[in-house]
DNA sequence: GTCTATATCTTGATAGAC
DNA sequence: GTCTATCAAGATATAGAC
């Protein structure tokens, strides 16, 4: 008993300390958040994060950006998996991605996107960690595509294109504080992946 | 004379610093570079940064935003203005970009993107200048394809997606440190230009 | 495991001699 | 206008009481 509800709530800790990170990361960026901040918004103090994360902020980044990653394929797959046209599945999907911009006050809807420009030049450990999550997140589209009939590499250049163009309009939209670069770039996608189809 | 030469060795360390500024944000991020790293690598004394810059980091961070921005949109009007077609300037565009961005080692071939995504959630200063930045910039490219054929609005549509698609492919080839998503995303570019031409 | 206090370093910024 | 010394506040990280 005793040993149950201790070993809940170190989870726990280390749990906030993750969901902590994973939203000051994307909004501040990796540089412009502090550890301090982060066990300050997790509730926790501030040695557990040493505690929990040996490795220091590192560490911690590298944690964030891999589980967030993962949390977010999950995603690209539940909302692309119930339609069969695929040219309408991505141009919804980037819909959807423009309400959440919106609904987010047009803080990062894109776990890893600023952290991964960051890092891409100065930290090696998580320029790696980002872009093995693209990767996936690229693999599992050009699946989909694949499946739906775009021939061979083609399928996994348009996952990767479409997957540029969100985080790109993402971009543009935070900045200008629009939905409309995002709207737009759905459009586009929807054109770039019917002319994938027509290619085969 | 006395005059002069005094008046161009202030302008020169002023440029100094600028350039120091540019270079260093767009590869390590607007708060991962140091004012005193500037100081040093525009070899100039630490106290001149305040003298030319009374504003501090904020005032040297928007005037690098506004003026590489500047620099840029005239880099994209020359790589455009050789070309009738607008679909192959466009995919031709692309491929340059990823000569580039080999060439710079996968550092940022892109002067404001990074710290576009570090202060839009937590600058306003910043994030208005670098949305004023991307605004010009889908403009001047809107204007070219309007000029090209494409009609109305879809026009500038084009533009921001074109401009999205190669922000988001920057991210993904820096991040990988290779030149595959650009040259994809040049592709994918081109069929976009070529959807809304047809369009019309 | 929790939590506090502190060590050490770096940050942006300023004051003042020259 | 140049350059140095310094400030106060922030950072990451660690030591050690409980």
């Amino acid at each position: 008993m005793t040993g149950t509800s201790k070993d809940t709530h170190t989870r726990d800790t280390r749990q906030r300390i993750l969901t902590a990170g994973t939203e000051l990361f994307r909004r501040r960026g990796y540089t412009g958040t502090g550890m301090k901040q982060i066990a300050e918004d997790a509730g926790a103090p501030f040695g557990s994060i040493y505690h929990f994360f040996p490795g220091g902020k590192e560490q911690l980044g590298e944690e964030v950006i891999r589980t967030s990653g993962a949390v977010y394929l999950g995603l690209i797959t539940t909302l692309m998996e119930p339609y069969t046209d695929p040219v309408a599945a991505t141009h919804d999907a980037f819909t959807a991605a423009a309400d959440t911009l919106s609904e987010l006050d047009f803080a990062d809807p894109c776990p890893i996107a600023t952290v991964a420009l960051e890092v891409a030049s100065t930290n090696d450990t998580l320029r790696r960690a980002a872009s093995d999550v693209f990767a996936r997140w690229i693999d599992g589209l050009g699946a989909y595509y694949a499946a739906a009939g775009v021939p061979g590499p083609a399928a996994r250049e348009t996952a990767g294109s479409v997957i540029a163009l969100l985080e790109g309009a993402f971009m543009l939209g935070r900045t200008a504080r629009s939905t409309a670069p995002v709207l737009a770039a759905g459009t586009a996608a929807a054109a770039v992946v019917r002319a994938a189809l027509d290619e085969g």
